[in-house]
DNA sequence: CAGTGGTCTAGACCACGAA
DNA sequence: TCGTGGTCTAGACCACTGT
């Protein structure tokens, strides 16, 4: 086994035996490659293994630091954002800002309208243990949206948007979700504060109507290990026939 | 910007014009650091860059080369292992090792049963373009795989393992998915042949029978950057109602 | 300013694959 | 056996952070 992999068993093995503990600073890469008797780049190479496992995070000019380990943030197929995790007791805040756009290609065939198609947009930005942790993109047709504000009096927020919805006299009959994990892109990768090498988990979600219309698209871009999705579907012929 | 991202911006351009079509090898790295005035170290940065984005691939003593775009195969929830992608041609073979196990302690919460029963087990892998692309595990009570096998008359594949409950008078009342995206494990990381790097994709999936039974559970590994996984529900309240 | 991680070099040896 | 990528060194300079 290479040494470079050696080292990072062995921070590994400190880190679970509390040596290290979430949030201390890790020894200096030269301190390191001393301590190791190894060149500095054999310890930055096992450090870039541990930063690739999420187990430490590594910030240019202060040093590296054992990461808190991270909880997945559990996604919830549903109409409407539904990201949470019950029982930790940690605060999830989030910063929307609408917006009306004109649909890009990508958005028009999300939406099934005409590219240039004007759309109200919710940017949702989910902030937690003051780390961004989820990009949201909701579009709605503008008509509908200006149901949703007159009928909730302020933006909506996830369920929100479906209870909104549904008093708007919109009927929902299927939503569909499309799971992709993907490289960020740069914009992303500095939004949700990414790791060189870190993936994506992005969800494409439409929710169409009884009238077959798009009555509500979202593209989400969350940390690829920090997320988990659940769906769970009840069959069509339930136990009773 | 660094030097290693020059290089790999370059290469990427002669791979977009066509200079490198898919399957050529690439320059050796020596040649390429001559070519570029620059380290071995720095050029092998660059094609580490474009190995983690899935443009080429590296092979310890062989070479590097240019890889086919990853053709995202499609995971559609349904009862049954289904991966395809309609549209391309190319064949998919699977590979199907049954047996029968005994739950250790992750298989006895994903079935509910305890640990140490025993199921029985089919073991899929998934081939394509002469690639692994898909592990499967599917667990059977195995008083439900004797009906299987029994009904069908060999080892059920897909949607046989649907049809096969069925007959076997087993009714699905629900499906519950899971995805996770994660680095792979050792074994996984060789058998589907991936990168330093890569992360999988992760579907954990239990069909649940009118009694609350596990009437199927299955553990599917695929790599990230091939797969992408669809959802869709219709709503409990459907239109004409 | 001092201390940290990020990039880069020139050269060496090793491990693997194919002929 | 030979050519390939994988690992490693000792040293250098740069870019960022905090004081």
């Amino acid at each position: 086994m290479a040494r470079y992999q050696r080292v990072a068993d062995s921070i590994r093995e400190r880190i679970a035996q509390g040596l290290l503990s979430v949030g201390d600073q890790l020894p200096t890469e030269p301190e390191l490659a001393n301590e190791y008797a190894l060149s500095r780049l054999t310890v930055r190479r096992a450090l870039d293994v541990l930063q690739a496992e999420g187990l430490i995070e590594k910030f240019h000019g202060r040093g590296s630091f054992v990461r808190r380990p991270p909880r997945r943030v559990t996604y919830v197929s549903r109409c409407g954002v539904q990201l949470d995790q019950p029982t930790d007791g940690v605060e999830i805040e989030n910063y929307v800002k609408p917006s009306s756009v004109l649909a890009e290609a990508p958005v028009a065939s999300l939406m099934q309208v005409e590219p240039g198609t004007e759309l109200a947009e919710y940017l949702y930005i989910a902030m937690r243990d003051r780390e961004p942790y989820g990009l949201a993109r909701i579009y709605v047709p503008l008509e509908l949206s200006n149901l949703l504000t007159a009928s909730t009096g302020h933006v909506p927020w996830g369920a929100e948007i479906c209870q909104g919805l549904k008093a708007a006299g919109v009927r929902l009959a299927r939503i569909s979700e499309r799971v992709v994990s993907r490289l960020p892109s740069q914009d992303e990768a500095e939004s949700l504060n990414l790791a060189a090498g870190a993936t994506v988990l992005v969800i494409e979600r439409t929710a169409v109507d009884d009238q077959g219309r798009v009555a509500e698209g979202a593209h989400l871009v969350m940390p690829g290990d920090r997320v988990e999705v659940v769906f769970s579907t009840a069959l069509a012929e339930p136990a009773g026939r």
